[in-house]
DNA sequence: GCCGTTTTCGGCCCGACTGTTTTCAGTCG
């Protein structure tokens, strides 16, 4: 089992703890080994062979032993004896917003509901209402949740889909008959939410390769084949389609399978497929289409088409535009890594400068940082700073933005730091105009420099909400305040199209990875991938300017 | 279930908001 499976397992185990109501710190500690392992450097078969797996901070005895019982054996007794007590579909209710560990078993034990949709059927049927302790509220919000899930019904974020894509990739370019093998479809293309995984392979014998294909053991089902594909499921429900073509027709079939269908319609209307025999690269094939090389990313018939044409597209942002990351969380509030390690892992990514951003004080289940935590962690920053050669950590904060615009901390703390990124943490629910006063009005604070994650939403799981975008960017243009594109592959916030928009304006944009663990500072990739798919150029970003430039910025 | 060096047992344990209530349990960041 993957790094990845296990923690998933013992989140799981937490889960169904948490619903046998066990002692809540048992059930942390699962949680917190989950997440060791999620985060951890290595590969745990590296601990593993080096008996070290009981060395991994929160990992004990126990869990010790069931993750060496899963490595060995592929699954762990101890939860398969927990899954069999408790139906597994009620692990799936509570990813409903609002549906916890207890709600999720009081519905189960009075009406005796174990999945999703029994659970959309007593709330349309307003049973949950005669449940004592809920009413009509929880039912319209499982009714809520449930429109969302559906909505995006068997796809998968991009943090999912896209290591699972890689992984599948690397097997089938493993075999010998396959010539070449490559990503396409909107995974390639870097879209937020995906409906599947699709691959493309060339080679000569096709049954040879159709064999290797089906052997992949993350195939969970297998549901079509034809003479030239295969179609199926990958682990979490992720659709996956293999395409099977001859190499000389290898570089046309990466055009044609990686652009949306409209740009498909658009490029290849009335081109004789002929005509694309033999060619070599991506870029001839384009060229025989009278076409520039278009980015993966905008292939999607939004005017790049034209743009190509006239030979006119932008060079888009690449990750080497990057100099450093502005949104980051240390061990100083609910990060899982020291400011030394996070710079560490900065330098390394070839980044010349970095903010420390750990939360402010009205989330205090982050730990977040009061005036005094915050003074101590800036003279650290300085101690850090001067054995720092040719890098920089800037004193930032990731600042509460109240439920009325004012922010967590007063103005004369915020003036001491390089970097204020101002990011609601609560009131979701406030109505678009009391949501976009309270967003302006934080832009409106001078001492501000980014809005963090401005619709708050969480992929598949939490809608954005209800805010005036074009009043929020003329107020973002005219006070010089950048808008993030927040990496986390569960956010990806801002989308592209509000990128795309916030350049119309004349809003500058960070990309910024809100790494909670230094492990996770490469999730600026998805990041990059947002921004490209909003036609965003590194003139466009601020942190893909120099450091002094930068302070420029941050100081206007 | 993990952790520790004043502890191998006892501590770990936030707090605002929501939705249900009429004083509070559950959720969530």
């Amino acid at each position: 089992m993957t790094n990845r499976e296990i923690a998933r397992t013992l989140d799981r185990i937490a889960d169904i703890l948490q619903l046998k109501e066990e002692n809540s710190f048992k059930v942390r500690a699962y949680r917190m080994a989950a997440n060791s392992i999620y985060n951890l450097d290595e590969d745990i078969k590296v601990y593993y062979a080096k008996n070290r797996i009981a060395e991994i901070p929160g990992i004990g005895k126990t869990v010790s032993a069931n993750i060496i019982e899963m490595l060995e054996k592929g699954s762990s007794d101890y939860y398969m004896n927990l899954i069999a007590d408790i139906p597994e579909g009620l692990l799936d209710m509570l990813v409903l917003p609002g549906l916890g560990h207890k709600t999720v078993k009081l519905i189960y034990d009075h009406l005796g509901i174990s999945n999703r949709e029994d659970l959309l059927k007593a709330a349309q049927e307003q049973q949950i209402r005669k449940i004592p302790g809920l009413g009509a509220k929880t039912e319209y919000n499982i009714i809520k949740g449930m429109e969302l899930i559906n909505q995006n019904r068997g796809k998968a974020t991009l943090g999912l889909s896209l290591p699972m894509a890689i992984e599948f990739r690397n097997y089938l370019a493993d075999c010998p008959q396959v010539v070449q093998a490559s990503i396409v479809g909107s995974v390639r293309r870097g879209k937020s939410i995906v409906g599947d995984i699709d691959i493309l392979l060339c080679g000569y014998d096709f049954a040879v390769i159709k064999s290797w294909v089906i052997a992949y053991r993350g195939i969970k089902d297998l549901n079509r084949q034809e003479k030239d594909s295969i179609g199926g499921q990958l682990d979490y429900g992720i659709n996956f389609e293999v395409i099977l073509v001859h190499p000389d027709s290898y570089y046309a079939a990466v055009v044609w399978t990686t652009g949306s269908k409209s740009f498909r319609d658009q490029v290849f209307n009335g081109v004789d497929p002929s005509a694309l025999i033999g060619l070599h690269s991506e870029q001839t094939v384009m060229q025989k289409l009278g076409l520039d090389y278009i980015p993966p990313e905008i292939r999607e018939d939004t005017g790049e088409i034209e743009l190509a044409r006239q030979g006119n597209l932008p060079v888009l942002v690449s990750r080497q535009d990057v100099k450093g990351d502005l949104h980051m969380h240390s061990d100083w509030s609910d990060g899982g890594s020291s400011i030394e390690q996070m710079a560490e892992s900065c330098r390394q990514m070839g980044y010349t400068y970095m903010a420390i951003t750990d939360h402010s004080k009205s989330l205090p289940i982050s730990g977040g940082l009061n005036e005094e935590r915050l003074l101590a962690q800036g003279a650290l920053v300085d101690e850090i700073n001067t054995r720092l050669n040719g890098f920089k950590v800037l004193k930032g904060i990731e600042v509460d933005i109240l439920k009325n615009g004012e922010l967590d901390f007063s103005n004369d703390t915020l003036s001491k730091l390089d970097v204020v990124i101002a990011s609601i943490h609560s009131h979701f629910k406030l109505d678009k105009e009391q949501q976009t006063e309270r967003i302006i009005k934080a832009i409106k604070n001078p001492q501000v420099n980014i809005i963090g994650h401005l619709t708050g939403r969480l992929l598949n799981r939490r809608a954005p909400y209800e805010i005036d975008l074009p009043r929020i960017l003329q107020a973002a243009a005219e006070h010089n305040v950048a808008l993030e594109i927040n990496s986390h592959p569960d956010r990806l916030d801002i989308d592209e199209f509000t990128a795309r928009k916030a350049k119309d304006y004349g809003v500058k944009i960070a990309i910024n990875s809100d790494a909670h663990h230094h492990n996770d500072l490469y999730m600026v990739d998805y990041g990059i991938l947002t921004a490209r798919r909003g036609w965003l150029q590194a003139d466009d970003i601020i942190n893909c300017r120099e450091l002094s430039r930068l302070i420029k910025f941050l100081k206007e």
